[in-house]
DNA sequence: CCTTCTCTCTTACGCTGTAAGACAGACTAT
DNA sequence: ATAGTCTGTCTTACAGCGTAAGAGAGAAGG
């Protein structure tokens, strides 16, 4: 029981919510996992809220931002695509908290930069290279949300799917458990990999034809028309 | 105050959770805007997580799955997407329940079974599409809870990120300054659709030239290395 | 009239986040 | 050495939470 700082409580807590879901996390559970009173903890965060918000940052730091030298662009991108959704796996308890807090947060700003750099750098606006940036991010975070499955703490993810898809084989849905059962909504690393593949490819397409603004895109015009039915 | 039945608890928890942030819905709070006390809602309801589960079937049921006759796979996988991420933005306090729980739930099969089917007829195997279908949901969940931002209820998403704008707009992060200062953080219909339209092309190019089976593309083996470090 | 079913209520328990402040020990200043 | 402040932990207390258990009112059917 080293002594106790911001530090210690973040990485018990992160401990705590990998084995026990962070739907049991409760001041008075982390601190008795410290030995110490729930209001000690007070001493050295302000409220709950702040523990959570450290909780994700512990997390999503140790995602690799930094551009290598003589690192091409697209390599940069799928790597930060594979490094963040490798952290996130890392402790999946987290994921709820992650997905409503903003994921560049304030403490990885100096790595942003050196990431739009390079995009800067190969002929990207810095516009682009931040749209490029978060479009890895959040489909990143969309993606390994869905792999995570059901997070609140019950890991009832397997008995759920199982019964699931033998109560469907049959006449009604084919095409569905026919994908399920070659392993089509079960194959993660594999789907996130062609996705970001695809991502990269469209990146640099945009970037090669035009910057997107002005032009309207297919997608845009429907995005408009959609907004006032 | 008409009759009360699951069906009006849960309009009256959308209602409730649009106003209040889903932080504030009790089931308490909730019985006392149907003039009821908390425990009727038990009669209606086994307990507080089948009223979430309701919750989010009761936003995403909106979306348009049903492929008009004649319509190519690109159109729909669009129309698919506006029309998730229209449903999710309407009702934003609800997001960060989506976001763990599975969007293609089971009250929408048939319409997923209709979506593949459409895939399916133009090549795609039934495995393909999915994976097409289940790619489209998560980026589209990832990136509408990014824009969406801050959730719990307090809104302050706005001084927020002035306070965060105006504070950086240095000389250490030039490039990110600069992309936040032409809208690049914040145009997200524009980004949105640029990405979709990304995915698209590469859902269609991945079906052209192979499966995304047996070869292994650049993220792929990306992926692999980073499993065992 | 009696029973059964449908719906709503009251009461109670253990749990939560956290405000307010008491207290002990260590350091600092006079 | 004495007095004062600072640091870290504790106790107590409160309002709110989800919900288990069961009472009771009213309608429906025999």
């Amino acid at each position: 029981m080293a002594k106790l700082s911001r530090e210690a409580i973040l990485d018990a807590a992160v401990r705590f919510v990998d084995e026990h879901g962070i739907a049991k996390l409760s001041m008075r559970k982390l601190g008795a996992e410290l030995g110490v009173e729930a209001m000690t903890l007070y001493y050295y965060l302000p409220n709950k809220e702040a523990l959570l918000d450290g909780l994700v940052d512990h997390v999503t730091s140790s995602v690799d931002l930094v551009a290598r030298g003589g690192e091409q662009w697209p390599d940069l991108l799928r790597r930060i695509a594979v490094s963040l959704r490798a952290a996130l796996l890392a402790h999946p308890g987290v994921l709820p908290l992650v997905s409503t807090r903003p994921v560049l947060s304030g403490s990885s700003l100096d790595a942003v930069e050196g990431a739009l750099s390079v995009l800067y750098a190969t002929g990207f606006t810095a516009r682009q290279a931040l749209d490029a940036l978060n479009i890895i991010g959040t489909f990143t975070v969309g993606h390994t949300l869905a792999e995570a499955g059901r997070t609140p703490g019950h890991e009832d993810a397997d008995p759920d799917l199982d019964a699931f898809v033998s109560e469907l084989d049959g006449a009604r849905h084919p095409l569905f458990a026919a994908a399920v059962r070659s392993g089509g909504g079960t194959n993660h690393a594999e789907r996130f990999a062609l996705a970001i593949d695809m991502l990269i490819t469209g990146i640099g397409a945009g970037r090669a034809t035009g910057t997107g603004h002005g032009r309207a895109t297919n997608a845009e015009r429907a995005v408009s028309r959609a907004r006032r039915p």
